[in-house]
DNA sequence: GACATTAGTCGCTTTATGTGACTAATATGC
DNA sequence: GCATATTAGTCACATAAAGCGACTAATGTC
């Protein structure tokens, strides 16, 4: 990915905010890069300078890919971020929003590296900013994407279904009630297949398959997936 | 409000969509611009080049004001639209919806005039996706802020509360539901006043008044305003 | 075999919402 | 004055979603 030379003021930059749930919590990556100024390594947000003639979701996407090594299981524009100095000394940063399943969350390159959101290093205001506004945005939308399924492997259990709510949520969730809304909106099918994690009563293995639609504008609403 | 030279090639402009209720319907400002190359009169999105130094909403607050001539009850960014031609001949649009209350719909400028969102001239692909996003980012914050009481006069009968609500979410509300959910918010209080409005019984005047707060996720859901 | 652990289900309660019907107070037409 | 249309405001019932605790089921560990 080929990028403007530092001395070159930016117009704008399309910023990426991948995340992954990693051990119970979410993960961002970043980019480890040293500041033409100080010298001192920072760690910021993947960024990549603007291209005329590109479309601002192919800029993103192929970021994506660049800084993550795969394709996103979903992403979404969050928005422009215009407060604060950027390391690309842009004016602008137009900011992605990206999702990377768990197992892709290994990282080739040394320069990039995944951080829980609760042992961040330093970043600058706007950095903080448009990671925090992206973790909204992934909320927000958590009622309209199927993306806690898309997460997940082929199969999966029903607890690891809740506990990729609970991760994405932040909060937890009741059990019963979270099933009872899964199964009203027939979101999932079982397959034949049992898993057993050590102790306790082996799970039954689900499948993703979108089926029927529902109306309503409700609790974790499965009803609106799509 | 002053604009770069039209042959420059702007780095990204701020565009604006200002939206005032206006007999039962939602309108848009549009301003008439002459385009440079085939000289027909084209209406367009309000918008204003960047300005180096100066925050995004510091311009958007000022381009918003500038077009419409009076200050916004509320605005917010909607995102950044990329994909087609602008009129400014900018790469990126940075667009902010705002909405004006009901008096302040008159434009002394001959350049600007309001258009109901049912009788739009042509407009381009990107002015059109730009427009429809807005409509949806205002829908989607209704629950959060109190957009319709601040549209509406200091008092206001609770019909008219309705009927904005329905204006803005583009869908008729019953009104014994949500009376009920208003009340559960004590959102309003009711002043000593009653309007007789031609025919029927008079209505009281309620004034907005935020008061206690509420949890949960539901309906029309007034307990978020803030 | 007792116990801890995780999966899965049931039923009751609480709360929110949809809906129609009812009463109240005004203006209009006769 | 009086029937009627019209708008305001309220009520009661039905439906639906969500919170919650308790129960059973199936496994591993000691």
């Amino acid at each position: 990915m080929s990028r403007e030379p530092r001395g070159k003021r930016q117009q704008y930059t399309v910023d990426v905010v991948a995340l992954t749930p990693r051990d119970g919590q979410l993960a961002v990556l970043l980019e480890r890069r040293s500041d033409s100024k100080d010298k001192l390594v920072r760690w910021v947000l993947p960024w990549t300078g603007s291209k005329a003639g590109e479309s601002l979701t192919d800029i993103a996407q192929a970021a994506i890919k660049h800084s993550t090594g795969a394709a996103p299981i979903w992403s979404t524009q969050v928005g422009a971020f215009g407060d604060g100095p950027h390391p690309g000394e842009a004016e602008l940063s137009i900011v992605y929003v990206a999702l990377v399943p768990m197992g892709h969350a290994t990282v080739q390159s040394d320069d990039f590296q995944w951080f829980f959101l609760s042992e961040l290093p330093a970043l600058t205001e706007r950095q903080t900013q448009m990671l925090e506004e992206s973790v909204v945005a992934v909320r927000d939308r958590l009622d309209l994407y199927p993306v806690a399924f898309k997460l997940l492997p082929a199969t999966f259990t029903l607890s690891e279904l809740q506990h990729m709510y609970e991760l994405l949520l932040g909060r937890r969730l009741h059990k019963a009630s979270f099933r009872r809304a899964l199964a009203a909106a027939t979101l999932v099918e079982p397959t034949d297949e049992w898993r057993s994690e050590g102790r306790g009563r082996p799970a039954q293995l689900y499948r993703f398959g979108p089926k029927k639609r529902r109306r309503g504008r409700r609790g974790v609403r499965f009803d609106l997936l799509g």
